[in-house]
RNA sequence: GACCCCUUCGUCUAGUGGUCUAGGACUCCAGGUUUUCAUCCUGGCAACACGGGUUCGAACCCCGUAGGGGUCGCCA
């Protein structure tokens, strides 16, 4: 039978990683295995479920190239359905109508639990299983006439022909509800893996004080969609060998349920930037050019020129995210750039520095050419000749002209930047700061 | 409280009875290359939760304890 995995969100603007992972994780095992990869949203909750919600959800799955075979089934297209489900275990004593009371809220539609210990193989987490004496009735449409999730949820799992229910391990204690559902309903019970939740750098389940953990974040943040996908693939998998950096090809290939993890997974902002700096490097210029294009964009920079191109090119492999592009090539566009206060104060205002940089200013006057090779060549004669450092030369001129005392090569920014620009640079700082 | 799940370096993990004085990656630290910045290279620190069994032999099997997490009739 061919293998239909499924995404099942309900759309509220946004989407969790854990969500996410678990979304990949369908994706990963439907392409493994040849099989489809269905969407359904989950959008009866008609207050939340907005358009804006339904298209930041859809976003979120094209920026991880999650891509989904068939028409997404909206769950708010089958109420009928449902109720119709409700009525016929309702007819054969499968279910029974109470009222709570108290509340005076009126009857809903309780499932009765059949009676019997249950139990099932999870693809992930092995054999589990749930005595009868601990398992009780429950309501599966609310005394309002709407039907709950848990009967929507496996009704449309049969609608849509799902083969495998891949989770969060939040629905353990569901699944004995499910099943007993299938079973009533007379349908196939599916099969069943529970993933572990991921939780925040205290080892605790996110809250939404915790921030950092919706898609749309880490997006915003710089971070690259092929970089979180692999990120969040081998967070709780692994292939079985030493690879971490892995094509979709390697991964679909090497995916296996069998060889995920059971138990919770911490997310290492750390690592995955290192990771995100690995596919930074992977990519092509232009796409490069065009991420830093609109990173200037949104900072309020125009940046489309050759000399942005230039720019682009000497800070092209030593970003970590997208969004580290602008901060380190400000100076680039904005004369009026801010001086780093630590780097003014360790590097620049020391004794010598005015003279240094007076000089140096001097020379670069003098160059016949000022490109990368001569700017260069006229700095090492000086450092030989005045008897100073390396980094003592260096260091104050970096700062006069950038502000900062690291980035690119030092040659190249000041070719790019061009003599004018680094003279009247080198003159501003000495007047602001040593004089 | 009841029921269920989980437990290898700080983090992600490899490991399915002997090859484990436990391997890799990220982080961190120390050297080195680069007479700038970053990269890069080499090395180092660092773990089988605890206690009992079973076995010639246990990170791997069993039991217990502790700790963490989840669920507990009208959220999904």
């Amino acid at each position: 039978m061919k293998v239909r995995t499924r995404f099942a969100p309900s759309p509220t603007g946004n989407v969790h990683i854990g969500n996410m992972r678990a979304a990949i994780y369908n994706w990963l095992f439907a392409r493994h295995h040849g099989g489809d990869f269905l969407l359904r949203v989950e959008d009866t909750d008609r207050e939340r479920s907005t358009p804006q919600a339904i298209k930041t959800l859809l976003e979120a799955m094209d920026w991880l190239k999650l891509d989904v075979d068939g028409e997404p089934l909206y769950q708010s297209t089958r109420m009928e359905a449902h109720l119709a489900a409700a009525e016929l275990l309702l007819s054969k004593g499968m279910a029974y109508k109470e009222d709570k009371g108290g509340t005076g809220q009126g009857e809903c539609v309780i499932f009765r639990m059949p009676g019997n210990d249950t139990s099932f193989a999870d693809g992930i987490k092995g054999t589990l299983s749930k005595a009868a004496e601990n398992m009780q009735d429950f309501v599966i449409v609310r005394s309002n006439g709407t039907p709950v999730f848990h009967l929507a949820n496996v009704l449309d799992d049969i609608e849509q022909g799902v083969t495998h229910v891949i989770r969060g391990d939040d629905h353990i204690e569901n699944t004995y509800r499910h099943i007993a559902l299938y079973q009533a309903l007379g349908a196939d019970v599916p099969n069943f893996a529970h993933l572990p939740m991921i939780v925040n750098a205290q080892g605790k389940p996110y809250s939404k004080r915790d921030g950092d953990a919706f898609v749309g974040d880490f997006r915003e943040k710089g971070f690259l969609g092929d970089a979180l996908f692999n990120y969040l693939a081998l967070l709780g998998w692994s292939p079985g060998d030493d690879r971490e950096i892995m094509t979709r090809d390697e991964m679909i290939e090497a995916f296996d349920l069998a060889r995920c993890q059971s138990s919770a997974a911490q997310v290492d902002m750390k690592k995955l930037t290192w990771m995100n700096g690995e596919y930074m490097l992977k990519l092509t210029t232009e796409e490069f050019e065009v991420a830093a294009f609109w990173e200037l964009e949104k900072a309020g920079v125009d940046a489309e020129s050759e000399y942005a191109k230039r720019v682009f090119g000497l800070i092209r492999e030593r970003v970590k995210t997208v969004a580290d592009i602008a901060p380190m090539i400000g100076y680039f566009f904005n004369d009026d750039f801010e001086y780093d206060e630590k780097a003014v104060r360790k590097k620049l205002q020391k004794d010598g520095v005015a003279d240094t940089l007076n000089k140096v200013k001097e020379i670069f006057q003098t160059l016949e050419t000022f490109d990368e090779a001569s700017t260069d060549r006229a700095l090492h004669e000086f450092v030989e000749e005045s008897g100073l450092g390396f980094g003592a030369v260096m260091a104050p001129v970096r700062i006069a002209v950038s502000g900062v005392q690291s980035g690119p090569d030092l040659f190249p920014v000041l070719a790019v930047l061009g003599r004018e620009r680094v003279l009247e640079r080198m003159i501003r700082t000495v007047e602001q700061f040593l004089t």
